[in-house]
DNA sequence: GTCTATATAATGATAGAC
DNA sequence: GTCTATCATTATATAGAC
């Protein structure tokens, strides 16, 4: 990303929206604040993006957008992984955060990418089922659905994740030990498939 | 949970504070908001908890103390899986979005809370790990603060995970089926080891 | 214990000068 | 384009009557 001082004051109270936002949520934050860290009056923030609700948006559609661009360039590469692990994992770092606290904080746009992130992990999981020999617990929608959900908690808890494993997850270490982590998880199961049938019989007594 | 005219005025304010917490965070529940919810005055609620952060002090030591007892009466119980199928799923489950939000919303007591279940995840991971014959790409410490975040996820986003899969995931129903769908995940893998390997030497070149 | 009324501070929105 | 000054609203905190 480019030197502040070489933005223009919209863009860098853009930045400064995306990062608080990010950071605090679109409550926490305020215009004050916001214009404070891009270095500008409350009032040019107005000037230029008219309300607060209006700067979400604008916001939403910045990081939609750069989030569609970094998925287009990385579309053509390795099929290796899903969402997360077959696009530019740096090039979307920035945006992990935001995009996940969208979710929490009632951002439309976001929830719309939210579905459609949520039917490519089921893509996903539909093409991981053909390699299965045994019958699913669930249908593809509801496990793409959960997984998503469960890879999305990672940055939004990323500061008691940090705390815990004492790096920082958005740093470069930090993020490929995560990386590392997660394709470990991917590749290996936590229960044996008897332990899972035991369960669910316990769950749901009536189907045998 | 009982009928809320049996409860003392006080009682019901932590109800509709605990409730108001979950759902849309501590920034955006009112005093007001909560005192309404409760059929009380802001007046009373200040007569009785002080402040807004005492009463979130308040409503965090009440969870805390639910979830641990939850979590003793099923110590004994059945081992079959990790902290979120050990223990009573239906006793939990009042408390799991607050305890999720709680966690962005910046409180302390709870904070303290995730490290210890990262820790109870990170023993069940290590117990996991005796039945495997390859090396893990990470040690438990990583592994089990990363599950406890992917878990944490589901009722961070079950809004979405809600509309996305068309059922209330916090009813009976819903609740079902995430559990289901869980013990899937939990005993298959999404790639093969092979293919964790191949994604593995391009982000770690170095260590063959 | 419970309420009404009010003080004080913070926030989003606005107007107008440069 | 950018700022300062100000308004209107809302939130928390407080005081005191019943």
């Amino acid at each position: 990303m480019p030197d502040p001082d070489d933005l223009t004051a919209r863009a860098r109270i853009r930045q400064a929206a995306l990062a608080q936002f990010a950071d605090v949520g679109f409550q926490k934050a305020t215009i004050r604040s916001i214009a404070a860290e891009a270095g500008v009056s409350p009032g040019l923030l107005r000037h230029h993006f008219g309300s607060k609700e209006a700067l979400r948006d604008a916001v939403d559609a910045y990081v939609m957008d750069e989030i569609r661009r970094a998925n287009d360039d990385a579309s053509s590469a390795s099929k290796t992984g899903n969402f997360a692990s077959s696009v530019d994992r740096d090039a979307l770092r920035p945006f992990q955060r935001y995009f996940a606290r969208g979710l929490l904080d009632g951002s439309p746009t976001i929830a719309i990418m939210f579905d459609q992130i949520a039917a490519m992990t089921t893509q996903w999981i539909a093409a991981a089922d053909e390699t299965r020999t045994d019958q699913p617990l669930t249908d593809h929608h509801t496990r793409g659905a959960l997984y998503t959900a469960m890879v999305l908690g990672i940055p939004l808890l990323h500061e008691h994740l940090s705390r815990v494993l004492g790096v920082d997850i958005l740093s470069d270490d930090g993020d490929r030990r995560v990386a590392m982590a997660m394709l470990d998880i991917y590749s290996h199961v936590l229960i044996s498939t008897e332990l899972a049938e035991q369960a669910r019989a316990a769950l749901y007594p009536e189907t045998p």
